[in-house]
DNA sequence: ATCGTTCTTGTAATCGTTTACAAGCCCGAC
DNA sequence: GTCGGGCTTGTAAACGATTACAAGAACGAT
């Protein structure tokens, strides 16, 4: 009455259990072996166990993606590209998330080598030491979606975060705002890092001084009201404001519009990641496009890649952003 | 240079594998023979291999969670709280996606039978013959989170949508609205019949008669918009909208918008299943609280609970609902 | 000193597949 | 008629763990 196994469908065909796996795995057999079995197999119900598959062949047919927080919506636009891609291939998708915490991440990398799956993408938010020592000796196949150090020789795909922010800051620029703020996660983060970078060097492309920066604990929309006391208390003095991501930013305006200022009239607001919150929210949300699908796509396609082959050289794929422009800009 | 096996680790330290074995799962051994193995299991670097672990004592540690969409933030919130109580367990998390289509569930479903995973937690959008079918014979412990026939003899933690509405209707009239419209999703979906129905219910409660009623072809945001003409088009005879989920509401308070009608002032708009979207939308969106995160809770103690004893007899859960007042209403 | 218990450890079977290898068969060519 | 080559099929050895069972050691009681 339990699960028939391959020997059960065998002794039903009356044929040999290899006969059996081989029908199943479409190697050449006779029309009427595989007649037998195929009956045999529907008789009984039979489905192979992808566990003692697994063991025998060494691989599980699963891929791990390893996120944040699955509350951020730039996750669900790089997990749907992600699925798409390797559910292609034939692999099903395993969703982890591991807080803002890099042990966590750690943690996650070095549980790899139980062999619950044959590869991992990886979107680190907070990257050390420790990290990219674990990638480098990671017994499956691993690909970064964000960045980390040539010498993890991993393969990654990033966003052009500085190019991002300059494209923000053009259009503001054209725009006619010249006072720009800065919302920033935290600074002790990759993409805050990156984001700070760029704020920076777009604001002295243009010859501009920020007028107000401050930094999100975290990079959630709760973060984002947190922090607009701080970019408030600066009073007036910028009619137009960046924020590292459209959580932050859509936190941020609704503390805005309680401080009874309007957007865009009063002050214009840029979110990043165009999201699917980017175009729900209201008004919605000009958004830099850091190319979240393609990016997972991209990435996606790398750990397929190096699961066929492993030694081929690693890639760093940079992906280029483009701007959502929405009304929360004039 | 490859991976050590346990074999490895025995020859390593003078000791045969089984007496690893034992160690490894703290079964009794004297503290030298602990010391030696620790210390073997140190030098190779040693890690089981799940794979193999799985097919010998015939469990995954992983349990699946189907929703029908991850954009859809109300998974979100549910997926948090079975995350949390899964991985307190010992279990590994795998979400995927079903898509609307009932053939995919049933696949799903079916699929189960090759042992990937211990438990299956699913919360299906439509249910058919064919699934209740598929559920009632599937190999593992299953889970539903939705409302599914008494026959299909599984564990269930449902919502009491038909409260909820009451609570929608019953502040809208305590606020003085009496033209109440319903943004239905498809009524071909399991939540679809059962807000429909509720919604009635709760007009009649009231001697109330619907102001309009439209079905959206999707519990999306793009489908609230694109239901928005249908709706209008009865023109400004509704003072109060409820709208079968959050995604929904927010998609129409756009329209609205644009149609020139302010919220709450011409129309007071609640949304169903306080997800973080109805926080985050603006004006902050009231929304019945359908009790994800207690569901998802539930839920996932129910399916551990089945895990230890599949005997027991099939609960049928109901979780209570409440109202999050926000601004969109008055 | 002998016996019986208890505790520790090792040997080997097992989980359900896949797959290397060998054996058997059929067929055509010599 | 025999032989070689190509197909098909079966036998059995993996894969890497867990665990039933047996054997050996230690120790106390008689």
């Amino acid at each position: 009455m339990s699960r028939p196994t391959i020997a059960g469908v065998a002794r039903a065909a009356g044929v040999s259990v290899a006969s059996v796996s081989r029908v199943l795995n479409g190697l050449p057999a006779t029309e009427e072996m595989i007649e037998r079995v195929q009956r045999a197999v529907d008789a009984l119900g039979y489905v192979p166990d992808s566990r003692a598959r697994s063991l025998k062949v060494g691989r599980t047919f699963q891929l791990t993606l390893a996120v944040a927080d699955v509350g951020n919506p730039v996750y669900v636009t790089m997990m749907r590209a992600v699925e798409e891609v390797v559910s292609a291939a034939g692999y099903r998708l395993v969703v982890t998330t591991t807080g803002p915490d890099v042990v966590d991440e750690v943690a996650l990398v070095r549980g790899m080598a139980r062999g619950y799956a044959d590869g991992l993408l990886i979107s680190p938010i907070r990257v050390d030491e420790d990290l990219v020592k674990s990638i480098r000796e990671c017994e499956v196949p691993v690909v970064v979606a964000g960045n980390v150090p040539a010498k993890a020789g991993v393969d990654t795909v990033r966003a052009n975060s500085p190019k991002g922010m300059l494209l923000a800051v053009d259009h503001l620029v054209a725009k006619g705002r010249r006072r720009i703020a800065f919302l920033n996660g935290p600074a002790d983060t990759v993409p805050g890092a990156a984001r700070s970078k760029g704020f920076t060097e777009a604001l002295k492309a243009h010859e501009l001084q920020p007028a107000a920066v401050a930094e999100a604990t975290d990079f959630t929309f709760a973060a984002g009201r947190a922090a607009a006391p701080d970019l408030l208390a600066a009073g007036g003095v910028f009619d137009a404001l960046i924020c590292a991501n459209d959580l932050l930013a859509v936190g941020l305006m609704h503390e805005l519009a309680a401080a009874g200022l309007e957007v865009p009239r009063d002050v214009a607001v840029v979110g990043m990641d165009d999201s699917e919150l980017a175009e729900q929210s209201f008004p919605p949300l000009t958004s830099v496009n850091l190319g979240s699908a393609e990016r997972g796509r991209r990435a996606a396609e790398l750990l397929l890649a190096r699961i066929e082959d492993n030694e081929r050289a690693p890639r760093r794929i940079v992906v280029q952003p483009s701007l959502s422009i929405r009304r929360s800009t004039p």
